[in-house]
Parts: C-alpha cells; sequence; structure tokens
DNA sequence: TTTATATGCAACATTTTTGTTGCATATTGA
DNA sequence: TCAATATGCAACAAAAATGTTGCATATAAA
C-alpha cells in the first residue's frame, strides 16, 4: 500500500461531513436517510459518499430504488495500523534520543 | 474535541508529501533538511510544515537560523482514538445486525 | 397507469489548496 | 565585515475540492 493510497483514506477522512456520514453509515443506509438534517444538498452528500467509496472506506449496493452504503472496517484498521507505524517511529526515534543524551 | 478539529487531523494526513515529512522528522529536523530530495521547493514544503503544524501533529522551534520542528505524539494517539471510536461503532452495529438476524 | 420517491449526471460558480517566483531579513562563518 | 545559509513573506497562477441548480431515469406505491 503505498503512501499516496494512505493519502487518500486520511484525505477521505478530513472531512466533518464525511465523517459525519461514517457515523451515520453503522449499519446501512440510504443516501436519502443519509442527507436527513445536514446542511448542503443531496448531491453534495453523494459526492462525499463517493469520496468516502474511491478511498474504500464504505461500499455501496444497489436495491432497487435505493443505494444502501455499507462500512469497511479492515480499511478502517489499516488506517490504524499506519498510524501506529508513524507513532512507533517517534518512539523510537525518542528513544534513541534519551539514550544519546544519557551517554 | 469537535468534528472539525478531528477532520483537521485527518486532512492533514491527507497529503503524501506531508506523510513523508511525518517520516522524516523523527526526533527533529529542520525545514532544508526535510526538503532534500522532495520534489517541490522549501517554501512549498514550509506550507506543508505548517498545515502539520496548524493540525498540532508537529511543533515548530525557532534556534538561531534554523527552525526545528518535533513530533507530537500525543496528538496522533487522539487520531488513532478516532479511529477506534468509529470501528467500534461499527463492530456494535454488525453485532447487532447479526443478533437480529438470528432471532 | 399515475404519482411520488430515490438517484444519477452534468454544467457552473466558488473556495481552497498547492506550488512557484522574487525579494527581504536574520544568523553563521571566513 | 562579507558571503553563505536558513527562513519568512507576499503576490500570482493553476489545480482540486465543494456545492448548487436543472433535468433525466428507474422503481415503488396508489
Amino acid at each position: 500500500m503505498s503512501k499516496i493510497d494512505r493519502a487518500s483514506v486520511f484525505a477521505a477522512l478530513g472531512d466533518p461531513i464525511r465523517l459525519e456520514l461514517l457515523d451515520r453509515i453503522e449499519d446501512g443506509a440510504s443516501i436519502t436517510k443519509l442527507s436527513d438534517g445536514l446542511p448542503i444538498t443531496r448531491q453534495a452528500i453523494t459526492r462525499h459518499l463517493r469520496v468516502l467509496e474511491a478511498a474504500e472506506l464504505i461500499e455501496a449496493q444497489r436495491y432497487g430504488r435505493e443505494t444502501q452504503f455499507t462500512a469497511n472496517p479492515a480499511r478502517l484498521s489499516q488506517a490504524k495500523g499506519w498510524l501506529d507505524e508513524v507513532a512507533q517511529q517517534w518512539d523510537q526515534a525518542l528513544a534513541r534520543f534519551k539514550d544519546h543524551v544519557e551517554k
């Protein structure tokens, strides 16, 4: 998974509307239902959903006239994994620094 | 911490150059050093660093004519925490769904 | 078969984000 | 002191992201 892919996932998470949508999706919801109460048009919501879908954080499936979106927990785990990698790097760097000071 | 703040942290993570900079920062580095080898100008790098700083993922300190950037591990932990929250919500939703099906 | 509902598509306008270039300023080192 | 180094600032240009409006289409319900 390249740094560009990682960035696209974080970028998808980088908008308050999209974070709200991830909260609302949970176990599946249609676009109209997801749009309810949000301050932008349904079409704008659709775009946000497509951004999340492109980042593979959610998946879309059409049932009749409705499109249901479901979460992709695996992708979220990956994102956590990447944050862990960086955190670990920083920890190690800090450890090296301390070691250096003590000598 | 509002959803807007969370989004700003993820948005800051949502660029391959900035992920690369986070890799390179580790235990502190100057702008010139961080820019070395990257395909954009020093001024562009400075902007990326300011984005990371605004999201509180890194901190800047001036020593003489150099500006040293250091990582803020606490902020990264917060980001992981938020991903966990969403992941847990999804897990619970999935559990409710399974429960529902079995009945 | 009508009507209402749920979406999709596409053209536009705005706003934001990225990057560049040019120039100024503060430190360091010879 | 003079030259090299490390940045900061600001004006511009280009590209990408957001949102809106208007209209078309497919499905479900009466």
